[in-house]
DNA sequence: TCATTTCCTGCAAACGTTTGCGAATACGTT
DNA sequence: AACGTATTCGCAAACGTTTGCAGGAAATGA
């Protein structure tokens, strides 16, 4: 089966293709008698636009395109969720790309949403990109730009983000609050600004409370539940047993768990744990987890409603806002 | 900064657009010098063609569509990261759409999806998906389309599935080696063929064992965590109190879970779970939980492998084929 | 010398839409 | 009768690419 055309429109009329563009979308000049039997035909043909004829025209089509680290990874899964609500709602659809925490396949992953002239573009960097001259160019290209999470510090774009340090701070204040004195922190990716940002809020917390700070009890690594696993494993591995535990994100929280259940400790008698992002583990585990509730479908959300604000907008005078969704820490048994 | 386009070359060496393409596309009829010049201009412009205009000469452009019910779910999520995966490799971009388990919403999707003019699709249905007149007419229109986990059996389509029957079988029938008696379905949706299925299969197990099935055994409900916990909170209202529990997936097996610990009763002591997917969280609950591997990223990657196959053969006569995954019974500690 | 072949390239149309401009018609005004 | 002014519509170009066909030039053969 073919697709209506608006000239197939046209020539059952008898009229131009342009008249009956003009009707289509109630231009002024058309008479309305015109106008009815044209509408009338576009049904009965079950017409729709050729969305790519429109986008060789306006050089810009309806897509938003989408960059993640991981599809699977829980908290980006539902950003992108969040997305594509948004989108849908607005007529827009989405081209999900992950990076697999690669640079040169972010690099990649941008340059075909350029190529493709996607309407704007919507991304968290991974943890190893080193510039931005990609989105810069999506950028110059005048291809909108809105980051959500993990931003890229040094390019003029919107971002939704929350506050990692004040979060971070919160969390281990609680800690200290209840009674914790010894607190490690399994930090995420020294490149990453995200991590840097909860690692500077665990240290203004134990500076706020006069404890120093224990670089031992500082353990660097991923963002998976190994990661975790094998931090919490070191420290153990090294007689170094804290009697709490401040995870950069749930995935790590849970790692940790894992490697503490095994070391026969009690959560939260022995350790307690708290993680980041709320994830929908964290209320499975057993004790449940302590965490902070970071909106992540809400993140997406709100991301793609400002990006569609800046397609949609053609004062592309508008400067970069950063919007801060709060974050909310949970308090499970974990702690 | 503006795109480079095949005229932008061709005016610069002053040659036609046309010979342009033809020494770009390596065509026998252009000699090699004037390839070599327009190769080299290309690179240093910077050239790649505008795949809108390529998709309007084609009426196809180099997008695959995916619908499934829910991006957030660990099985889509994975799937969909399968899929890009293959796609990305193979130079293609995808459309990621979610019905939401709504049936107007999969129409709606499916027809922006042939509207956009993707390639082709892959597509798990709704729950609530009561006819496939969408996806027959997206067949219609010359667009292949691959089904995954859970298909319309009345279209002439490829799909990638597992044996839910069999599937199911083995796991119910460990149970009963195991020397479980009375052993509770926690099924999904009536609707859902692969619920039927894995209903089948627990019957076939029981009925192999001479164990009489009992009705009341069986609970009807949805797929997530919160309807396994309804189910079991309805057997133990009822004082029905199976030593065994199959659930249709892992987070219905997670909530049923829940509810058992929450009863105060032990697993896999008074109660055994076996949950279905494999699911990263089954390995983190306490106890961790016995389950089908359903490779959820390997069907992805096998439905997208299939699905260009299909797109850029053009013998369009091949006859849809069924590619049925293996599973795996993984004992952990519920059972 | 002329016809034929080979090699290389350009013209123009096509994909479906939008839009500036001009034109035709009808009507009312001097 | 001559002119001005709405009103309504069509022509053609443009977006960037691909491709059938034709045509020019050079080379070959008769």
């Amino acid at each position: 089966m073919r697709h209506a055309t608006i000239t197939d429109i046209a020539k059952k009329l008898g009229i131009s293709a342009s008249t009956v563009s003009r009707a289509l979308s109630d231009h002024p000049d058309i008479k309305e008698e015109t106008k009815k039997r044209v509408k009338k035909l576009a049904k009965e043909f079950n017409y729709k636009p050729n969305p790519i004829a429109q986008s060789l025209k306006n050089n810009r089509t309806t897509i938003i395109g989408v960059i993640v680290p991981e599809i699977q990874h829980d908290f980006f899964a539902s950003a992108i969720s969040g997305i594509e609500e948004v989108a849908y709602h607005a007529g827009y659809t989405i081209i999900v790309c992950q990076s697999n925490e690669n640079f040169e396949r972010e690099v990649v992953n941008t340059n075909v949403l350029i190529q493709q002239r996607v309407a704007g573009i919507v991304a968290s960097i991974s943890q190893t990109t080193k510039n931005s001259d990609h989105f810069k160019s999506a950028i110059a290209r005048g291809i909108p730009l809105v980051f959500f999470d993990r931003a890229c510090e040094d390019v003029a774009a919107s971002k939704v983000i929350i506050d990692d340090s004040n979060s971070a701070f919160n969390a281990v204040n609680y800690l200290i609050k209840k009674g914790y004195k010894k607190i490690a922190h399994l930090a995420g990716p020294k490149a990453l600004e995200i991590c840097k940002r909860r690692l500077a809020g665990y240290n203004n917390a134990l500076n706020k409370a006069h404890i120093s700070i224990d670089k031992d009890l500082i353990c660097y690594g991923g963002l998976h539940e190994t990661d975790g696993y094998n931090s919490m494993d070191s420290l153990i591995k090294k007689k170094i047993i804290p009697d709490a535990v401040f995870a950069v994100n749930d995935p790590v929280a849970i790692g940790a768990f894992q490697r503490i259940k095994e070391a026969g400790l009690k959560i939260p008698g022995d350790i307690g744990i708290v993680g980041f992002s709320n994830n929908k583990i964290t209320t499975l585990v057993d004790p449940t987890l302590t965490t902070i509730d970071q909106p992540s479908f809400e993140m997406g959300k709100k991301a793609a409603e400002i990006l569609i604000e800046l397609i949609e907008n053609e004062k592309k005078s508008a400067k970069p806002k950063t919007v801060t969704l709060e974050t909310k820490l949970i308090i499970r048994g974990s702690t």
